[in-house]
DNA sequence: ATTTTATTGTTAGTATACTAACGAGACTTC
DNA sequence: GAAGTCTCGTTAGTATACTAACAATAAAAT
């Protein structure tokens, strides 16, 4: 206790930035982002993908259930469906059966984009795993899903 | 190779979102800067934080530098510099070994706050990690690491 | 010594991602 | 049926995070 190293751990000398979660979670996203455009060119981002790619799974749904789906707040979902429907992707219709609604879903041109890209889509989460080994890879995956 | 599943993953059927690296990344991102700033309110946020812990630990250096060693390219490390200096955190002086330089550096209050919310900033990374096992989050930051 | 190259910091533009507040419609409850 | 409550989508504001282009300075190459 009267040691340096107590002395030491009480002036929070041992708070090593890239030690901590946050950090490195920040750095990882950041090199899926740059796999992501670099493979996806400035076709689509990230969320707008997830957004389509959701889409494509459920078909039809409201704005606001589609960035649940999505992990999106309403904010975010609404810019990513304006910035869909701008580049052809999505459409929407006012929903007979609520006033408030609007129902997104693909265009042909969506889908035609989103079978397209899978492809794409899958070698870049084989890309962003490189570094591991498989079993490693199945580990981590695991882990994410836990801490979701 | 002619039954139903074939005929299905050619379809591209089998790109499930919620499998992915990158949608389950974003997400932990999310929950984490959540978490974050329930832990630190309004005072900082995480690259914030990041820039004010890494100038504690280094002491002075320039602005690009300091982006570098923080994972922030020149445009975002130059708005995080000049909010930390806008809430009196930080200061510039241009070297004058460099003219193009400007020495970055913490002010006393700047200090004083990283002292003070070093608990609080491990407190988070604990709170990050809670829904693993202890062996699992030694392993979870291996693989963080590994991946960076 | 001059030219080229590299680095430093700035600016403009786009896209997430959040908070907070808002109006409109739908549902509950009394 | 009127009041309160919830949900839906919108808007404004702030903070990352990137690209691209730019001017100024410094270092290297010739």
């Amino acid at each position: 206790m009267s040691s340096q190293r107590a002395t030491h751990s009480a002036r929070s000398a041992t708070y090593v930035l890239d030690e901590q979660v946050g950090f490195l979670l920040r750095q990882i996203n950041q090199r899926h982002g740059a796999l992501f455009s670099d493979a996806m060119g400035n076709e689509l981002t990230p969320t707008q993908w997830a957004a389509l790619a959701k889409l494509a799974e459920i078909g039809v749904c409201s704005q606001n259930q589609l960035g649940r789906l999505t992990a999106m707040d309403v904010a975010t979902i609404k810019g990513v469906v304006d910035r869909l429907i701008r580049d052809g992707h999505a459409e929407t219709h006012s929903d007979p059966e609520d006033g408030r609604r609007f129902r997104v879903a693909l265009t042909d041109q969506g889908r035609e984009t989103f079978e397209r890209l899978v492809p794409v889509a899958f070698s870049i989460s084989v890309a962003t795993l490189e570094a591991l080994l498989p079993k490693e890879r199945v580990e981590f995956l695991r882990l994410l899903k836990k801490l979701r």
